[in-house]
DNA sequence: AGGGGCATGTAAAGAGTTACATGATTCT
DNA sequence: AGAATCATGTAACTCTTTACATGCCCCT
Protein backbone atom coordinates (compact mmCIF):
# COMPACT_ATOMS: atom_id res chain seq x y z
CA UNK A 1 0.00 0.00 0.00
CA UNK A 2 2.89 2.35 0.62
CA UNK A 3 2.97 3.99 -3.10
CA UNK A 4 -0.87 3.54 -3.72
CA UNK A 5 -1.51 5.48 -0.31
CA UNK A 6 -0.29 8.85 -2.12
CA UNK A 7 -2.19 8.21 -5.65
CA UNK A 8 -5.22 8.08 -3.31
CA UNK A 9 -4.26 11.11 -1.09
CA UNK A 10 -3.51 13.12 -4.53
CA UNK A 11 -6.64 12.37 -6.08
CA UNK A 12 -8.56 13.44 -3.28
CA UNK A 13 -6.73 16.41 -2.45
CA UNK A 14 -7.70 17.90 -5.47
CA UNK A 15 -11.56 16.80 -4.96
CA UNK A 16 -13.11 14.52 -2.33
CA UNK A 17 -14.54 11.32 -4.28
CA UNK A 18 -16.10 8.09 -3.21
CA UNK A 19 -13.97 4.61 -3.92
CA UNK A 20 -15.72 3.78 -7.20
CA UNK A 21 -15.45 7.22 -8.55
CA UNK A 22 -11.92 7.40 -7.22
CA UNK A 23 -11.60 3.83 -9.74
CA UNK A 24 -12.50 5.28 -12.48
CA UNK A 25 -10.59 8.51 -12.26
CA UNK A 26 -7.69 6.70 -12.21
CA UNK A 27 -8.65 3.93 -14.77
CA UNK A 28 -8.92 7.42 -16.84
CA UNK A 29 -6.44 9.95 -15.70
CA UNK A 30 -3.80 8.21 -14.27
CA UNK A 31 -3.76 4.40 -15.79
CA UNK A 32 -1.00 4.79 -18.12
CA UNK A 33 1.47 5.31 -14.67
CA UNK A 34 -0.64 4.32 -11.99
CA UNK A 35 -3.44 1.93 -11.92
CA UNK A 36 -5.43 0.17 -9.01
CA UNK A 37 -8.30 -2.25 -8.75
CA UNK A 38 -11.10 -1.19 -7.10
CA UNK A 39 -10.38 -3.83 -4.48
CA UNK A 40 -7.09 -2.48 -3.87
CA UNK A 41 -8.84 0.95 -3.35
CA UNK A 42 -11.24 0.19 -0.65
CA UNK A 43 -8.40 -1.71 1.24
CA UNK A 44 -6.20 1.59 1.04
CA UNK A 45 -8.69 4.13 2.02
CA UNK A 46 -9.86 2.31 4.55
CA UNK A 47 -6.58 2.10 5.96
CA UNK A 48 -6.00 5.74 5.51
CA UNK A 49 -9.40 6.52 7.52
CA UNK A 50 -7.86 4.09 10.20
CA UNK A 51 -4.63 6.30 10.13
CA UNK A 52 -6.50 9.40 10.32
CA UNK A 53 -5.34 10.98 6.85
CA UNK A 54 -8.57 10.71 5.16
CA UNK A 55 -12.62 10.83 6.14
CA UNK A 56 -15.80 9.93 4.74
CA UNK A 57 -19.24 11.74 4.93
CA UNK A 58 -22.26 9.21 4.29
CA UNK A 59 -24.32 10.51 0.98
CA UNK A 60 -27.97 9.31 0.21
CA UNK A 61 -27.30 7.34 -2.96
CA UNK A 62 -27.90 3.73 -4.59
CA UNK A 63 -26.90 0.64 -3.58
CA UNK A 64 -27.49 -1.66 -0.31
CA UNK A 65 -24.64 0.31 1.72
CA UNK A 66 -23.49 3.21 2.17
CA UNK A 67 -22.14 6.05 0.12
CA UNK A 68 -19.05 7.34 1.07
CA UNK A 69 -17.61 10.77 0.15
CA UNK A 70 -14.07 10.84 1.05
CA UNK A 71 -11.66 13.53 1.49
CA UNK A 72 -8.05 14.19 3.00
CA UNK A 73 -7.50 15.80 6.53
CA UNK A 74 -4.40 18.12 6.94
CA UNK A 75 -2.59 15.39 8.40
CA UNK A 76 -3.18 13.48 4.77
CA UNK A 77 -1.92 16.23 2.93
CA UNK A 78 1.15 16.85 5.07
CA UNK A 79 1.98 12.89 4.71
CA UNK A 80 1.18 13.76 0.76
CA UNK A 81 3.77 16.80 0.70
CA UNK A 82 6.29 14.79 2.72
CA UNK A 83 6.39 12.23 0.32
CA UNK A 84 6.12 14.92 -2.68
CA UNK A 85 9.46 15.52 -0.92
CA UNK A 86 11.21 12.65 -0.06
CA UNK A 87 13.18 10.87 -2.81
CA UNK A 88 11.66 8.21 -4.71
CA UNK A 89 12.86 4.35 -3.81
CA UNK A 90 14.16 2.31 -7.02
CA UNK A 91 11.86 0.31 -8.13
CA UNK A 92 12.47 -2.19 -10.82
CA UNK A 93 11.29 -1.56 -14.20
CA UNK A 94 9.54 -4.60 -15.86
CA UNK A 95 9.20 -4.64 -19.87
CA UNK A 96 8.18 -7.69 -21.50
CA UNK A 97 8.58 -6.48 -24.98
CA UNK A 98 12.29 -5.50 -24.36
CA UNK A 99 12.38 -8.57 -22.65
CA UNK A 100 11.58 -10.66 -25.79
CA UNK A 101 13.67 -8.54 -27.98
CA UNK A 102 16.53 -9.53 -25.75
CA UNK A 103 15.74 -13.27 -27.10
CA UNK A 104 14.70 -12.08 -30.89
CA UNK A 105 17.60 -14.02 -32.16
CA UNK A 106 15.96 -17.10 -31.58
CA UNK A 107 13.01 -16.35 -34.06
CA UNK A 108 13.46 -16.29 -38.22
CA UNK A 109 14.39 -12.75 -39.56
CA UNK A 110 10.50 -12.46 -40.85
CA UNK A 111 9.32 -13.57 -36.83
CA UNK A 112 11.11 -10.77 -35.74
CA UNK A 113 10.27 -7.96 -37.81
CA UNK A 114 6.98 -9.20 -37.36
CA UNK A 115 7.25 -8.86 -33.11
CA UNK A 116 8.37 -5.06 -33.80
CA UNK A 117 5.92 -3.98 -36.26
CA UNK A 118 3.58 -5.16 -34.33
CA UNK A 119 4.62 -3.51 -31.13
CA UNK A 120 5.40 -0.50 -32.48
CA UNK A 121 1.61 0.02 -34.43
CA UNK A 122 0.88 -0.23 -30.64
CA UNK A 123 2.44 2.57 -29.43
CA UNK A 124 1.72 4.32 -32.84
CA UNK A 125 -2.29 4.40 -31.93
CA UNK A 126 -1.65 5.28 -28.56
CA UNK A 127 0.37 8.35 -29.06
CA UNK A 128 -2.16 9.35 -31.79
CA UNK A 129 -4.69 8.61 -28.76
CA UNK A 130 -2.35 10.69 -26.49
CA UNK A 131 -1.99 14.03 -28.91
CA UNK A 132 -6.21 13.65 -29.67
CA UNK A 133 -6.68 14.42 -25.56
CA UNK A 134 -6.93 18.25 -25.77
CA UNK A 135 -6.49 19.94 -22.17
CA UNK A 136 -7.03 23.16 -23.60
CA UNK A 137 -5.04 26.22 -23.87
CA UNK A 138 -1.90 25.00 -22.99
CA UNK A 139 0.38 27.81 -22.98
CA UNK A 140 -1.87 29.46 -20.44
CA UNK A 141 -1.87 26.90 -18.02
CA UNK A 142 -0.81 28.11 -14.84
CA UNK A 143 2.26 25.76 -13.47
CA UNK A 144 1.08 25.18 -9.79
CA UNK A 145 -2.65 24.04 -11.23
CA UNK A 146 -4.09 20.86 -10.87
CA UNK A 147 -4.79 21.58 -14.62
CA UNK A 148 -1.00 22.12 -15.08
CA UNK A 149 -0.25 19.11 -13.65
CA UNK A 150 -2.23 16.43 -15.92
CA UNK A 151 -0.97 18.30 -18.56
CA UNK A 152 2.64 17.52 -17.66
CA UNK A 153 1.78 13.76 -16.81
CA UNK A 154 0.66 13.71 -20.59
CA UNK A 155 3.38 15.42 -22.21
CA UNK A 156 5.58 12.41 -20.38
CA UNK A 157 3.24 9.71 -21.64
CA UNK A 158 3.51 11.56 -25.26
CA UNK A 159 7.13 11.38 -25.30
CA UNK A 160 7.46 8.20 -24.25
CA UNK A 161 5.37 6.85 -26.84
CA UNK A 162 7.62 8.91 -29.21
CA UNK A 163 10.27 7.18 -28.07
CA UNK A 164 8.67 3.67 -28.21
CA UNK A 165 7.90 4.35 -31.89
CA UNK A 166 11.52 5.28 -32.88
CA UNK A 167 13.51 2.75 -31.29
CA UNK A 168 11.08 0.21 -33.10
CA UNK A 169 11.56 2.15 -36.43
CA UNK A 170 14.93 2.07 -36.12
CA UNK A 171 15.15 -1.73 -35.10
CA UNK A 172 12.90 -2.16 -38.29
CA UNK A 173 15.72 -0.58 -40.16
CA UNK A 174 18.39 -2.57 -39.11
CA UNK A 175 16.38 -6.17 -39.15
CA UNK A 176 16.52 -7.94 -42.87
CA UNK A 177 13.19 -8.65 -44.54
CA UNK B 1 6.50 -16.71 -12.76
CA UNK B 2 4.52 -16.25 -15.79
CA UNK B 3 6.96 -13.91 -17.30
CA UNK B 4 10.17 -14.90 -15.20
CA UNK B 5 9.72 -18.29 -16.72
CA UNK B 6 10.79 -16.79 -20.11
CA UNK B 7 13.62 -14.20 -18.96
CA UNK B 8 14.65 -17.09 -17.41
CA UNK B 9 14.94 -19.89 -20.29
CA UNK B 10 16.12 -16.75 -22.48
CA UNK B 11 19.05 -16.09 -20.95
CA UNK B 12 19.81 -20.21 -20.11
CA UNK B 13 19.40 -20.36 -24.08
CA UNK B 14 22.38 -18.21 -24.97
CA UNK B 15 24.34 -20.16 -22.54
CA UNK B 16 24.00 -22.98 -19.49
CA UNK B 17 24.23 -21.39 -15.77
CA UNK B 18 24.04 -21.90 -12.33
CA UNK B 19 20.53 -20.02 -10.32
CA UNK B 20 23.68 -17.94 -8.89
CA UNK B 21 25.29 -16.85 -12.19
CA UNK B 22 21.96 -16.48 -13.49
CA UNK B 23 20.74 -13.98 -10.79
CA UNK B 24 24.11 -11.91 -11.57
CA UNK B 25 23.83 -11.61 -15.23
CA UNK B 26 19.95 -10.58 -14.54
CA UNK B 27 21.47 -7.97 -12.39
CA UNK B 28 24.37 -6.97 -14.93
CA UNK B 29 22.29 -7.06 -18.19
CA UNK B 30 18.74 -7.04 -18.00
CA UNK B 31 18.70 -5.07 -14.60
CA UNK B 32 16.60 -1.93 -15.98
CA UNK B 33 13.96 -3.67 -18.16
CA UNK B 34 13.68 -7.17 -16.19
CA UNK B 35 14.93 -8.17 -12.39
CA UNK B 36 14.68 -11.12 -9.90
CA UNK B 37 16.17 -12.21 -7.01
CA UNK B 38 17.95 -15.35 -6.29
CA UNK B 39 14.93 -16.54 -4.10
CA UNK B 40 12.72 -15.77 -7.08
CA UNK B 41 15.10 -17.38 -9.79
CA UNK B 42 15.88 -20.65 -7.30
CA UNK B 43 11.63 -21.18 -7.36
CA UNK B 44 11.78 -20.61 -10.92
CA UNK B 45 14.08 -22.96 -11.39
CA UNK B 46 12.67 -25.58 -9.68
CA UNK B 47 9.35 -25.49 -11.83
CA UNK B 48 10.67 -25.16 -15.29
CA UNK B 49 12.22 -28.08 -13.99
CA UNK B 50 9.61 -30.05 -12.78
CA UNK B 51 7.62 -29.02 -16.52
CA UNK B 52 10.79 -30.28 -17.83
CA UNK B 53 11.93 -27.38 -19.47
CA UNK B 54 15.21 -26.82 -18.45
CA UNK B 55 17.68 -29.92 -16.73
CA UNK B 56 20.73 -29.55 -14.49
CA UNK B 57 23.60 -31.01 -14.48
CA UNK B 58 25.70 -31.50 -11.52
CA UNK B 59 29.38 -30.21 -11.05
CA UNK B 60 31.60 -30.09 -8.10
CA UNK B 61 31.91 -27.08 -6.95
CA UNK B 62 31.87 -24.70 -3.78
CA UNK B 63 29.30 -24.52 -0.81
CA UNK B 64 27.71 -27.25 1.09
CA UNK B 65 24.89 -27.99 -1.75
CA UNK B 66 25.15 -29.00 -5.15
CA UNK B 67 26.61 -27.22 -7.93
CA UNK B 68 23.75 -27.07 -10.37
CA UNK B 69 24.20 -25.97 -14.01
CA UNK B 70 21.11 -25.28 -15.81
CA UNK B 71 20.54 -25.86 -19.48
CA UNK B 72 17.03 -25.30 -21.50
CA UNK B 73 15.60 -28.60 -22.58
CA UNK B 74 14.05 -28.89 -26.54
CA UNK B 75 10.48 -28.43 -25.70
CA UNK B 76 11.64 -25.46 -23.29
CA UNK B 77 13.34 -23.94 -26.51
CA UNK B 78 9.67 -24.48 -28.11
CA UNK B 79 7.90 -22.95 -25.07
CA UNK B 80 10.67 -19.55 -25.27
CA UNK B 81 9.70 -19.52 -29.09
CA UNK B 82 5.62 -19.45 -28.65
CA UNK B 83 5.92 -17.22 -26.52
CA UNK B 84 7.99 -14.75 -28.74
CA UNK B 85 5.31 -15.20 -31.25
CA UNK B 86 2.29 -14.34 -28.68
CA UNK B 87 1.25 -11.19 -27.72
CA UNK B 88 2.18 -9.28 -24.74
CA UNK B 89 -0.66 -9.34 -22.17
CA UNK B 90 -1.07 -5.79 -21.26
CA UNK B 91 1.14 -4.76 -17.51
CA UNK B 92 0.53 -2.00 -15.35
CA UNK B 93 2.93 0.55 -15.81
CA UNK B 94 3.77 2.15 -12.38
CA UNK B 95 5.71 4.99 -12.54
CA UNK B 96 6.39 6.99 -9.06
CA UNK B 97 7.99 10.10 -10.67
CA UNK B 98 5.04 10.82 -13.30
CA UNK B 99 2.85 10.32 -9.63
CA UNK B 100 4.37 13.07 -7.94
CA UNK B 101 4.39 15.24 -11.04
CA UNK B 102 0.40 14.75 -11.04
CA UNK B 103 0.45 16.06 -7.53
CA UNK B 104 2.98 18.27 -7.87
CA UNK B 105 0.53 21.66 -7.72
CA UNK B 106 0.56 20.66 -3.68
CA UNK B 107 4.54 22.21 -3.81
CA UNK B 108 5.76 25.71 -3.64
CA UNK B 109 7.56 26.22 -6.93
CA UNK B 110 11.37 26.30 -5.56
CA UNK B 111 10.01 22.50 -4.01
CA UNK B 112 8.80 21.60 -7.22
CA UNK B 113 11.60 22.38 -9.44
CA UNK B 114 13.90 20.58 -7.07
CA UNK B 115 11.73 18.06 -7.65
CA UNK B 116 12.17 17.58 -11.24
CA UNK B 117 15.64 18.67 -11.16
CA UNK B 118 17.01 16.19 -9.07
CA UNK B 119 14.78 13.46 -11.45
CA UNK B 120 16.55 15.03 -14.18
CA UNK B 121 19.96 14.65 -12.63
CA UNK B 122 19.09 10.90 -11.85
CA UNK B 123 18.40 10.13 -15.40
CA UNK B 124 21.38 12.28 -16.74
CA UNK B 125 23.66 10.27 -15.28
CA UNK B 126 22.04 7.01 -16.06
CA UNK B 127 21.83 7.85 -19.72
CA UNK B 128 25.73 8.91 -19.35
CA UNK B 129 26.59 5.30 -17.94
CA UNK B 130 24.47 3.86 -20.78
CA UNK B 131 26.26 5.66 -23.40
CA UNK B 132 29.53 4.99 -22.13
CA UNK B 133 28.96 0.91 -22.29
CA UNK B 134 30.48 -0.14 -25.33
CA UNK B 135 28.94 -3.02 -27.22
CA UNK B 136 32.04 -3.21 -30.39
CA UNK B 137 31.73 -2.66 -33.90
CA UNK B 138 28.00 -1.94 -33.42
CA UNK B 139 27.92 -1.55 -37.34
CA UNK B 140 29.20 -5.20 -38.12
CA UNK B 141 26.98 -6.93 -35.27
CA UNK B 142 24.68 -9.29 -37.20
CA UNK B 143 21.13 -9.31 -36.79
CA UNK B 144 19.90 -12.60 -35.04
CA UNK B 145 22.90 -12.75 -32.90
CA UNK B 146 22.62 -12.51 -28.97
CA UNK B 147 25.00 -9.70 -29.00
CA UNK B 148 22.90 -7.70 -31.95
CA UNK B 149 19.94 -8.26 -29.26
CA UNK B 150 21.77 -6.90 -26.27
CA UNK B 151 22.66 -4.04 -28.32
CA UNK B 152 19.14 -3.44 -29.06
CA UNK B 153 17.81 -3.34 -25.57
CA UNK B 154 20.68 -0.70 -24.65
CA UNK B 155 19.44 1.48 -27.28
CA UNK B 156 15.91 1.13 -25.87
CA UNK B 157 17.55 2.36 -22.48
CA UNK B 158 19.24 4.98 -24.03
CA UNK B 159 15.96 6.44 -25.70
CA UNK B 160 14.11 6.46 -22.65
CA UNK B 161 16.91 7.91 -20.47
CA UNK B 162 17.01 10.50 -23.50
CA UNK B 163 13.73 10.99 -23.00
CA UNK B 164 13.19 11.53 -19.79
CA UNK B 165 15.94 14.25 -19.40
CA UNK B 166 14.11 16.36 -22.44
CA UNK B 167 10.94 15.97 -20.40
CA UNK B 168 12.23 17.16 -16.81
CA UNK B 169 14.03 19.60 -19.22
CA UNK B 170 10.85 20.81 -20.49
CA UNK B 171 8.92 20.93 -17.45
CA UNK B 172 11.66 23.08 -15.84
CA UNK B 173 11.56 25.74 -18.35
CA UNK B 174 7.72 25.95 -17.52
CA UNK B 175 8.18 25.95 -14.06
CA UNK B 176 9.08 29.35 -12.29
CA UNK B 177 11.47 30.09 -10.34
C1' DA C 1 -39.01 -5.86 -17.58
C1' DG C 2 -34.21 -5.76 -18.34
C1' DG C 3 -29.69 -3.71 -18.83
C1' DG C 4 -26.25 -0.50 -17.46
C1' DG C 5 -24.22 2.42 -14.15
C1' DC C 6 -23.27 3.40 -9.26
C1' DA C 7 -21.66 1.61 -5.18
C1' DT C 8 -18.97 -1.30 -1.49
C1' DG C 9 -16.93 -4.88 0.09
C1' DT C 10 -14.38 -10.04 0.93
C1' DA C 11 -11.46 -14.07 -0.33
C1' DA C 12 -8.08 -16.47 -2.59
C1' DA C 13 -4.24 -16.78 -5.42
C1' DG C 14 -0.11 -15.02 -7.75
C1' DA C 15 4.04 -12.12 -8.04
C1' DG C 16 7.82 -9.99 -5.81
C1' DT C 17 10.82 -8.44 -1.80
C1' DT C 18 13.26 -9.04 2.44
C1' DA C 19 15.29 -11.68 5.80
C1' DC C 20 17.12 -15.98 7.50
C1' DA C 21 20.39 -19.83 6.98
C1' DT C 22 24.56 -22.46 5.60
C1' DG C 23 29.25 -23.39 4.05
C1' DA C 24 33.31 -24.29 0.75
C1' DT C 25 36.91 -22.08 -2.22
C1' DT C 26 39.86 -18.35 -3.53
C1' DC C 27 42.28 -14.23 -3.04
C1' DT C 28 44.93 -10.86 -0.18
C1' DA D 1 43.58 -15.18 9.21
C1' DG D 2 39.94 -12.80 7.25
C1' DA D 3 37.21 -11.09 3.49
C1' DA D 4 35.00 -11.69 -0.81
C1' DT D 5 32.90 -14.65 -4.01
C1' DC D 6 30.31 -18.70 -5.30
C1' DA D 7 26.46 -21.27 -4.28
C1' DT D 8 21.49 -22.92 -2.86
C1' DG D 9 17.67 -22.80 -0.53
C1' DT D 10 13.32 -21.50 2.92
C1' DA D 11 9.96 -18.42 5.28
C1' DA D 12 7.38 -14.51 6.02
C1' DC D 13 5.49 -10.61 4.30
C1' DT D 14 3.69 -7.05 0.93
C1' DC D 15 1.55 -5.78 -3.17
C1' DT D 16 -1.53 -6.78 -7.00
C1' DT D 17 -4.95 -9.33 -9.62
C1' DT D 18 -9.03 -12.08 -10.18
C1' DA D 19 -13.18 -13.77 -8.71
C1' DC D 20 -17.16 -13.75 -5.73
C1' DA D 21 -21.08 -11.23 -3.72
C1' DT D 22 -24.84 -7.81 -3.23
C1' DG D 23 -28.43 -4.52 -4.63
C1' DC D 24 -30.56 0.19 -5.68
C1' DC D 25 -31.61 3.64 -9.28
C1' DC D 26 -32.35 5.24 -13.92
C1' DC D 27 -33.18 4.82 -18.65
C1' DT D 28 -35.28 2.52 -22.62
Amino acid sequence: MSVLRFAVLGLLAAEPRTGYRLAAQMKASTDFFWTARHSQIYATLAALEAEGLVCHAVLAGPGPRENKSYRVTDPGLAELRDWLRSPERPRAERDEFVLKVSSMWLLSPGEARALVQRHRDLHATRLEDYTRIDVGDDESLGPGTPEFATFATLQAGIGYERHRVAWCDWLLGRLPD
